[in-house]
DNA sequence: CGTGTTTGACCAGCGC
DNA sequence: GCGCTGGTCAAACACG
């Protein structure tokens, strides 16, 4: 079983989910064709940790960021916009794709054992998946965003709570030239939920929340009323400095929704 | 000096 | 059993 969904209803961290896609072990965002010319369908697939291993959740979060050129932050370790400080601790070139991954570990707090993974899209190098994993069982670490402490501290009671399996939940965002006004499209309120998600309710973006005029929206982070899943959520500079290594990305995103017993869709924020 | 990054080595799981 | 692959470790290094 597999949960990629949070309403975040208890303004957690991205490790913390209260939705349960499907009976598989493998989330499938399938890559395909969409009529419009700025939708497209991505393949995205979260397998389990492997039998034996540590019992860990898994999301996957794409993370559009602003175009950072100019007076970025270039070569600057920017705070993190989910209010945890991440340490890089390993990149391996990964088979089949051009693009190494980076190892990313919750440098927040000690003991802290969350970690993220970071990767180009292979069939998209303008995209950036990024996993986050974190053992079950675990409380969550103390964040540095104060305003963020009770709201982990349900979201460790909760991760408790829930089943001994791991769960896993994936998030693409492909960046796209910034050149006209977010479509809406068959996207009708995105706008509406990116202001919802700038709220109390995303404590654990809450600092991505702040800054940048990008949005994330992720498959597994909302519940909508119709039964898919999605959420928008304001990035800022932070990933600059982690993905630095996989390339800069221009300013506005594509971003993933997936819904039950459709697929993911895909969206200009 | 503390923190973070880089990078080669090491380990474990999996397929053949 | 062996090789491949992904994930992690840890030493060296950089930076403020």
């Amino acid at each position: 079983m597999v949960a990629v969904g949070s309403r975040f209803n208890k303004g957690v961290n991205p490790f913390v989910s209260d939705q349960q896609v499907d009976g598989n072990d493998n989330v499938s965002l399938e890559a395909g064709a969409e009529s419009s010319s700025s939708t497209t369908f991505y393949d995205m697939k979260l397998a389990f940790p492997k039998k034996g291993r540590k019992s860990i959740q898994k999301r996957l979060v794409s993370v559009p960021f602003k175009d950072f050129d100019g007076s970025s932050l270039k070569g600057e370790r920017a705070p993190p916009s989910d209010s945890w400080a991440w340490r890089k601790y390993g990149q391996k070139p990964i088979k089949g794709s051009p693009f190494p991954r980076g190892y990313y570990r919750c440098s927040s707090s000690k003991g802290c054992p969350a970690r993220k993974q970071v990767e180009r899209n292979r069939a998209d190098p303008t995209m950036l998946v990024i996993t986050y994993s974190y053992e079950h069982n675990h409380p969550w670490p103390t964040s540095r965003n104060n305003s963020a402490a009770a709201n982990q501290a349900a979201a460790a009671a909760e991760a408790k709570a829930k089943a001994e399996t791991p769960t896993t939940a994936t998030t693409v965002v492909k960046p796209e030239p910034s050149t006209s006004q977010p479509d809406t499209g068959t996207e009708s309120g995105r706008e509406e939920r990116c202001a919802d998600l700038t709220g109390d309710e995303l404590a654990w973006f809450g600092g991505m929340a702040a800054t940048s005029l990008t949005v994330l929206e992720s498959p597994m982070f909302a519940e909508r009323d119709n039964g898919d899943v999605a959420m928008v959520l304001p990035m800022r500079e932070e990933d600059e400095s982690l993905f630095a290594d996989l390339g800069e990305l221009p300013e506005c995103s594509f971003v993933f929704r997936h819904q039950r017993n459709v697929g993911p869709q895909v969206g200009i924020c």
